[in-house]
DNA sequence: ATACAGAATTAAGCATATTTTAAGTTTTTA
DNA sequence: TAAAAACTTAAAATATGCTTAATTCTGTAT
C-alpha cells in the first residue's frame, strides 16, 4: 500500500517514512505544498492514502484536498493539525479529507488511522483471508489455521497486495509498482523469488496453492 | 486491441510495452515521430488506441495528431506529457487529441484513460461471452457452464478477439494482426493450428461448434 | 566503529509450457 | 476430380517461470 507523506519538517517527514515502511508501507515524501499536490495528482490513484501536513509552504492542506477531490481522487486523507487548530481540522473534514491527528502523536494511533481508512468499505476487521489464510494487519502476523506462519516485511507486502486484488488478476507491471514502488522499467526476478519463497511458506502439501500463477501476466488470488 | 505507442526513451517505451501486453493489448513501438505517423497512417484503422509522446525527434507529437485527423482517422490518441507542459497538452486536445497523462504517471493511471477511450468498462466484471462460454478478462479465466477450461495466452487471445468481433466475421489478416501483431505477408498457418487447438478445448461432442469456419475469409462467433 | 544475522536482491541454470514450423490429411468447391 | 483451403499432428524452437545459491544491504549488538 502507498502512502505520501506531505510534510515539511524533515524531522517528522523522516519519522513517518520510516515507522511507515517498518509496517511495510511503500512511503513518499512531499516538502512542500506545492509538490504534494503535484504528487497526489500525477500519480492519480496511485497512492492508497495522504498523509498531510496542515501548515504548509506553497499550498495549505485545505487546498490540496480541495483540488485532490475537484479531480475525482478518491482515496482517504488524513490530516496532521497542530493541537489548536482543532477548528479548521473540523473545517478540512467537511473539505473532503477523511479523519485527522493532532500532532503530538503517537505512531500507534497513527497507524490504527491508517488502518480504519485502508480497510475495505465494507470489512470490519483488518484482516484479509482466503480459505483458511488469514492476513492480521494490525498485528502482522498469517496464520493458516491455527498455524502462525512468519513472513518477513516483502512476502507480507506481497501476500497483501494479492489478498486485496482477490479475484483479479496481478500483472508483475502492478505488482513491482505498488509492493515495490519501481516505476517504469524494471529487470528483476525479485517477484518470482518472492512468490516462491511465500508459496513455501503458505502452501501445504498436499492442498492446492493458494497463488496460482497466470503465464505472461502475473499472479492471482482466486476468489473462494 | 492494439496499441501503438510513440516515444523515444527506450526505457519509457519498454515498460509501456511490456505492462500493456501483460494487460493483453498488442503493442507496437515507434521510437520516432516520422516513424510513428508512417505506422499509424500505413495500418489505416488497424491501431486502436495511440499513445503518443509529446516530445519526439522528427515529428511533433501535435503534429502527428494533426495528420492522422487530416487522413480522418478517427483512433483515440492519448498524449504522454512532461510535467510543466499542461498547456500545451491543453492544446494538443483541441487539436484532435482525446486525453493526456503527465510524466511521471502510473500504470494503473495509465490502464484507466486506455479503459475509458476504448470504452471498456474498467475493472470490476469485464466479461464476454457467446452461450455456455463465458470469458472473465480480470481473473484471466474460461468457463465453459461450470467447468473451466484452460488456455494458454495466445488462445486466450485469439477467442477475446473473436469474442470482441462477435457476429463480425473476422479475417485471417485481421486475426494476425490484432492478436499476432504480424503486419505484411504471413506466411503461416499458426492461426489454423490454434483455432484447431481452441476448438478442442471449448467445444463439446455433442454440440456444434463455437467458431465457424468461413472459407476464404477467416472465422467467426456468430450473433446468439 | 565492527561484525554479525537476517532480509532483500541479483544472477544463473533448469524444467517445462507455449508457440511456431512443417508436413501430411481431409474437406470443400469449381 | 483436381486444386485450394482448412484441419490435424508432431517436432523443433522459444519463452517463461521456478529454484537455488551467491551477493548486497540493513539494522543491531558488541
Amino acid at each position: 500500500m502507498r502512502i505520501l507523506v506531505i510534510e515539511d519538517e524533515p524531522g517528522i517527514a523522516r519519522f513517518l517514512k520510516e515507522g511507515l515502511e517498518e509496517e511495510s508501507f511503500a512511503v513518499d515524501v512531499a516538502e512542500d505544498g506545492i509538490k504534494g499536490q503535484e504528487m497526489a495528482m500525477d500519480n492519480g490513484e496511485e497512492y492508497d492514502l495522504l498523509l498531510v501536513d496542515w501548515m504548509l509552504p506553497g499550498m495549505s492542506g485545505v487546498e490540496i484536498v480541495r483540488q485532490i477531490r475537484e479531480e475525482g481522487l478518491q482515496m482517504p486523507v488524513i490530516f496532521l493539525t497542530a493541537r489548536d487548530t482543532v477548528q479548521d481540522a473540523v473545517f478540512a473534514l467537511e473539505m473532503g479529507a477523511n479523519d485527522y491527528i493532532r500532532k503530538p502523536f503517537s505512531f500507534e494511533e497513527l497507524l490504527a488511522r491508517i488502518r480504519v481508512q485502508l480497510r475495505e468499505p465494507s470489512g470490519e476487521t483488518s484482516r484479509l483471508s482466503t480459505g483458511k489464510l488469514v492476513m492480521d494487519l494490525n498485528t502482522h502476523q498469517v496464520f493458516r489455521g491455527e498455524e502462525e506462519i512468519q513472513l518477513t516485511q516483502k512476502e507480507f507486502a506481497l501476500l497483501e497486495f494479492l489478498l486485496r486484488n482477490k479475484g483479479k488478476a496481478c500483472s508483475r507491471t502492478r505488482i513491482i509498482e505498488h509492493v515495490w514502488d519501481i516505476h517504469f522499467d524494471y529487470d528483476t526476478s525479485v517477484i518470482d523469488v518472492y512468490i516462491n519463497s511465500l508459496r513455501k511458506k503458505i502452501d501445504q502439501k498436499d492442498e492446492p496453492g493458494f497463488i496460482r500463477t497466470i503465464r505472461g501476466v502475473g499472479y492471482i488470488i482466486q476468489e473462494e
